[in-house]
Order: C-alpha cells, then structure tokens, then sequence
DNA sequence: TCACAAATTTAATCCAGATTCATTTTATAC
DNA sequence: GTATAAAATGAATCTGGATTAAATTTGTGA
C-alpha cells in the first residue's frame, strides 16, 4: 500500500515549514542576514540544521522565500494605502509615512530586505522587490501627475528617488540610538522631503541647452 | 650596518603599494567587492598574494584605504563646487550633477563605497564616509536654509535623503543597459528631484492646487 | 666575492558556514 | 505486533577565500 500522511502530520510538516520562515525572519530582523545563518535558523525553528533541508533545497532558496513573502505583505499594504480616497499629496505622504515608520521597527530587516546582499540569487530577488516597491509609487506619481497635481516629472526616477531616500534616511542608523521622540521627527522630516520633491515647483527653469556646470 | 633601502628600491615599494591599491579599486569598479578577492588583487597588481601582506596586514585593511580615499577625492571634487558662487539651489544641483555623473561612470564602484558591505571593518569606515558625503550636501543646504532660499527643512534628513535618493536611481541600475543617451536624462531626473525636493514649497501647507509648471 | 636583511613566491593552513549522509527515530500500512 | 517509508539528527564533509609560513630570490653592505 501506498504511503499516505497523516492529516494531523501533514499540518505539522506545514507547521515546520511556516517555523521556518518566522525564524528566518526573526533572526533577520534580530541582525540581519549576517545573523541568520543556516544553524541559526533551523536552532530557533527548533529543528536540526539536516531537517531544514527537507523543507528548502538551499539557503538561498530559504531567504528568497522570506524576502518575497514579506515583501509582497509590504507592498500590500501600501498598496491599500495609495488606494484610498485623497489627493496624490497625502496618499503619497501616507504611503512614505506607513512605510517609513514599519522599517523603524525593524531597521536591520528593512536594510537586509532593501539592500544587505548574502548570495547573487537572492540579490536577484531582491531586485523584483525593489521594482515592485518603485511600481507601487509610480502608481501615485502618475495619477498626481495626471491631474496636473505634480509638476511634470520623471514618475520612474521619482519612483526610485523616494525609495532610496528614505532607505539611506532610515536604515542607516542601525545603531542602537533610537529614541521614539526621534523617530517622529524623523518620519516627519523623510515624508515632507519626498512631498516636496514630487510636489515642488517646477524645477527646469534652466534651459537644457547652457550646461556650464562642473564635472571634474 | 644597518640595512637602507635604495632609493630605487623605495621608490619601487612605493610603486607596488600604489599599484595594489589601484587594482583593487579596478576590481570594485568592474564588479564591486565580491569579485575583489585578495587572490584577484595581487594577481591584478602583478604581484602574488603574500607579498599584498607586506603591504597591507589584511584585507579590510585594504579596502578601508581604498574606500577612505576614493571619498576623500570625491568630497574635495563636491566641496569646490558647493564653494563657488552662486545660489545655493545652483550649487545643489552642480553637485548633485557631478556627483551623478561620476557615480554612471562606474556603478559597481560608486555602489561598493555607498552600499555594498564586505566587512565589518569596512562597513564602519563607510559609515564615516557616507557621513562625509551627506555634511558636504549639509552645507549648502544650511546656506540656502540661512538666506531664505530653501523652506524650513531638516538638513541631516535632506542630505542624507539627497544621497540616497541618487544611490537608489543611479546604482540598481549596475545591469548593462547603460545607453549614454538615457544617463543624460536620468541624471537630470534625479538633480530635479532634489532640487524640487529641498526647494519646494514649504511643507506644512498642502494646496492641492495644481502648480504652475514650467516645460520638462 | 660573502653574509645577512628584506621581499617574494608558492603552497599549505585555517575558518566559517553551507551542505550532505549514515544513523536513528517516528509514522504508516498491514 | 512487524516491515517499510518518511522525517529528523548531528557529525562529517566540502568549499571558497583569507591568512600564514617555509623556501627562494633579490637587494644591501662589507
């Protein structure tokens, strides 16, 4: 007769795999990748490292797994959030300040999800992920520029511009010091930078032509 | 006696030093740090992979001077353009603009020094690096701020934002696709948005009101 | 020329962490 | 219960790259 698991073991297995992926991203979270490596993992998922295996082919697999899961939650979110009813401005604001204040949560799980690089398969990932965070701003830089709410402007670059901002604003200060007072200020400060960038005064008040700029 | 080096010799050491230094910033600039390995280092510099121990007690040791120096340049190129005349909202966008420029030229390098981590050690330095980079933009802004010419704004969040943001439009991009035509046009997306960024209206008040624009 | 110091080479060694595998334990079918 | 399949263990292996060291070559001072 054919071998067939249990109901009850089946759950459990899933049950394994989900304990898996917590710890991953716990530790994550915890230290970044550095922190997570294999042993790491299978320990705090209560596993021994030969088990993990069973569950995902390699490390790379493993974290491709977390970062995608958690990314896709993020956008999501954000997602829900450029969806609601307002003007681009403060759906934008809302978007930046949602987002902004999830990573100061977990600032090492922000960074290793936004930038800290572990294997060329995972950067890959990565990669998608960052895409798809840029694609959820686009959507708002596009209709605000659409209403002629935002002064014409590049909505890829924007796009872009904005994630990078607040990553190199926010992530950077894995530090300890984190005091919430700062935090507000913080957030306050990202979010109007990325609302006057999108919504300042039209800026091409130079014409293309005269460039006598520096290069060096 | 006491054994003295020639001066040739000197000179040839000197030589060497220089020309392990150079191979790795070459290295990082056509692959960042993964393909910069000790290995490919001294075999890039002509030299085997002990005598790179003569000169440097390790690899982080290495890459701290090729970082600390590659910045060092690059603040002295951005600090002569903030100090020339002009508005502060020219001389933002002539830095931004040379900064962009240089970081297209190579990617993978301008990425290592920003981003990419090797090593703890390194990573430190970096730190004090971006610091660098991000007082150099802390300046001008807090000119334009003192004059009147920028909305009230916080300068560490906007330098730092500033930075980041040109990281993120400028670096992801290390795939080949780099047609010169393109970079024209990113690199001037990304000096308007940050200029509009720093320039905008002030942000407390939110006018919907679509703005007057000028021509992209 | 010789003797010794320094520089260089090459081939280990070391290390950390991912991956595997022989063995043991647990679950399923009868 | 027994026999077999699957799952789990944890120690052993494998790997890639930094580091070290013994042996060799080159430079310096007599």
């Amino acid at each position: 007769m054919a071998y067939q698991r249990s109901a009850l073991m089946q759950e459990r297995l899933a049950e394994n795999r989900e304990r898996i992926l917590r710890a991953a991203r716990t530790l994550v979270a915890q230290g970044g990748f550095r922190e997570a490596s294999i042993n790491a993992v299978a320990a705090a998922a209560g596993l021994s490292t030969g088990a993990l295996y069973r569950y995902f082919p390699s490390k790379a697999d493993l974290f491709v797994e977390v970062l995608t899961e958690a990314v896709r939650r993020e956008c999501d979110i954000l997602r829900e959030i450029i969806a609601r009813p307002g003007t681009a401005d403060q759906r934008l604001r809302a978007a930046v300040e949602s987002f902004a204040r999830r990573a100061l949560e977990g600032p090492h799980l922000a960074y290793a999800f936004i930038a800290e690089p572990i294997d060329p398969e995972v950067d890959a990932a990565r990669i998608l992920c960052r895409q798809e965070f840029s694609d959820v701003f686009k959507t708002v830089l596009g209709q605000g520029l659409a209403s002629g709410e935002f002064p014409p402007q590049s909505v890829d670059v924007a796009a872009a511009c904005i994630v990078g901002a607040f990553t190199e604003a926010l992530v950077r200060p894995v530090a300890p010091t984190t005091p919430r007072s700062k935090d507000e200020k913080l957030v306050e400060a990202i979010v109007d930078f990325c609302a006057r960038a999108v919504a300042g005064p039209s800026t091409t008040m130079r014409p293309a032509a005269p460039r006598k700029r520096a290069k060096a």
